[in-house]
DNA sequence: CATGATTTGAGGCACGTACCTCAAATACTG
DNA sequence: CAGTATTTGAGGTACGTGCCTCAAATCATG
């Protein structure tokens, strides 16, 4: 049996509200016998029953999601899981806002943060680029005593608790050392088509090839990125041209979407076997791409994983609970049509 | 606010305590009365609070992990795992007890599981080869009412209640997609290193391996399996003779351990560089090789998703509670350098 | 030592559910 | 319709913790 406060109260000589004060450090216990108590909670090995206690408490966890409004495959993908994660929340005591910001104004995203309902939101997953307006908003959540993560987006001079994803600059030098390999080593020409959105990611993504090529393919040559502005049909437009121009193009790299557009592109131009296509992050169009063999590989994050690992963690920070760092590692996955995981996303 | 038990109650016109006979099927309702509950609690959306039912039920999970004796590094790191979890789940009524049974004797894995503590262990997760005495076993705990998951290795025909870990055949046609691309689609020769232990796996990633060469990859040949029998110095010996014999060796598959071995041999003959090697698992020997390069790809399932998953679909069977199957998909992995997970496992 | 401030103990109510008992109401049986 | 079996309601106790109140004990201060 797991030792309870009364078993603490009784094994330190003291009551159980004297147990209950230093358990909650609420004020009013001398140090003598707050060292009592602390020594026979060590000594039993007292662990807090936190279903009790939140129980006790009448604790809900209110998180919020503060996720870009574009349409994007990513963020419908994520926007997606949480959906998913609420419905499985249902008997955990916590329940889900999602809220979205209009692309392109940083203000618009510092309101939103602002305008999350006060004292009633014990956490927030903020998935935004980093600019000096959000850093300020996020302090001043914190400031607030509310926990924020960064979510597939890091943000690392706002002072988030914590960032929930995965390090891009890994994922593309991931991404560069399958096209090197794929591509036998050289020599050849990778087209890159990148959005401008999220441009953070993108940037070090783009990065993490580029060292990687240069560190050990130096026979591979990556053609400056071609922007797509997130339209498909202009990534079509862009590589139509772009292969015109380039025949000694063996390889393509996706920094973000447009897994669509390029396969119909090479499709047209009966390329489809004949180059190799990696890209990021598992939508509809890239497991298609996967499977009807017209992309070789995705790199991605696993997008429940994401959500989940920030519920737990937004959880665990509000109860100054201990994070464990093993299961909260968000992994680089490398996806092949072998290895696709089966059709029942969001997992 | 969610609805409580006496919420529905009062909605459906009903006492508390007819609610709860409803909600624990306890004899002694009538079905009209039945219905009306049914009814309020489907129009309220009621969800039962498990924390709170757990906590009034006095549920305590002990769950048992049997594992194989053998010191294979598999072995030794799911074990790791297991410990690790048992540290986390101090504060969720969960208990973990390990058992080993001794290598080579199925009657011996069948006394471990008649052995385990009567109606004291809610769940079973259980890695073992399948045999009919272990069938027969398996179907004994779960007549008993005992949920039984099979971990890493499935018992397709044990009726176990579920299979926790990786389809083996699609993580070796994973390992023969990146042999057959990293080695530019052929020619050439592929060594193949197994041992006898776990044996379903060994084979079953063979298969796939096979599968994907012959079907992608004519040009290269997979040759013979060469048995190690779980001793590294046995796989030194193999390989030294095998490459002597064999100089169009290109690539060695390793379908099980001897990583280290297979390092000090390569270098030893100064091939380190030259020969692509695809392995499975992540040990710390794998891992230094992929550091240090003599390996280039590891297929793995993460040890502690599955002991974390082995462990909610246990709890979740026992309270007959609905899965995420999104949640409880374990992946299969590809590792490369680049993309190594920090050495903060297990994960 | 008197006074007030601080610390402590005892106890109770609450959270949402499980499970028990007992009496009352209702249904079925012949 | 009487008698019996079944169903229902009311209420209580418990789980482990949080949080509150009030009185008693202890302490510090001048």
């Amino acid at each position: 049996m797991r030792p309870t406060v009364n078993d603490i109260a009784r094994a330190a000589g003291v009551s159980l509200a004297t147990v209950d004060r230093v358990l909650n450090d609420r004020p009013g216990v001398r140090p003598a016998k707050m060292q009592a108590v602390q020594e026979a909670i060590a000594r039993l090995g007292y662990v807090r029953d936190v279903a009790a206690a939140n129980l006790a408490r009448g604790r809900t966890y209110r998180l919020a999601f503060v996720l870009p409004g574009s349409e994007g495959q990513f963020v419908r993908t994520l926007a997606e899981a949480v959906d998913h994660a609420e419905r499985q929340l249902a008997n955990a005591r916590t329940t889900l806002l999602v809220r979205r910001y209009p692309p392109d104004d940083p203000h618009a995203i510092a309101a939103v943060l602002a305008g999350l309902p006060r004292e009633d939101v014990t956490g927030v997953a903020l998935m935004a680029p980093e600019t000096p307006v959000v850093r300020d908003a996020v302090r001043a959540l914190r400031a607030r005593g509310v926990p924020v993560v960064a979510l597939a987006s890091d943000l690392p001079h706002s002072g988030r608790d914590r960032f929930v994803g995965i390090d891009n600059v890994a994922a593309g030098r991931t991404a560069g050392v399958l096209m090197g390999r794929f591509l036998g080593g050289g020599p050849g020409q990778v087209l890159v088509i990148g959005e401008s959105m999220l441009l953070r990611e993108s940037l070090e993504r783009r990065l993490g090839f580029d060292l990687v090529l240069q560190e050990k393919f130096p026979g591979i040559v990556a053609l400056p990125t071609l922007e797509s502005h997130g339209r498909g049909a202009e990534v079509g437009a862009v590589l139509r041209a772009a292969l015109a121009h380039a025949p000694q193009v063996r390889g393509v790299y996706l920094l973000g979407a447009g897994h669509r557009a390029l396969s119909e592109a090479l499709a047209e131009r009966g390329l489809a076997g004949g180059i190799t296509v990696i890209g990021h992050e598992l939508t509809p169009q890239s497991r298609a791409a996967l499977e009807a063999g017209t992309m070789d590989a995705v790199i991605m994050q696993n997008v429940g994983h994401v959500v989940r690992s920030a519920l737990r963690v937004l959880r665990a920070i509000a109860d100054r609970e201990p994070i464990d760092e093993g299961q909260e590692q968000i992994r680089i996955e490398i996806v092949m049509r072998e290895n696709l995981p089966p059709r029942a996303q969001p997992g």
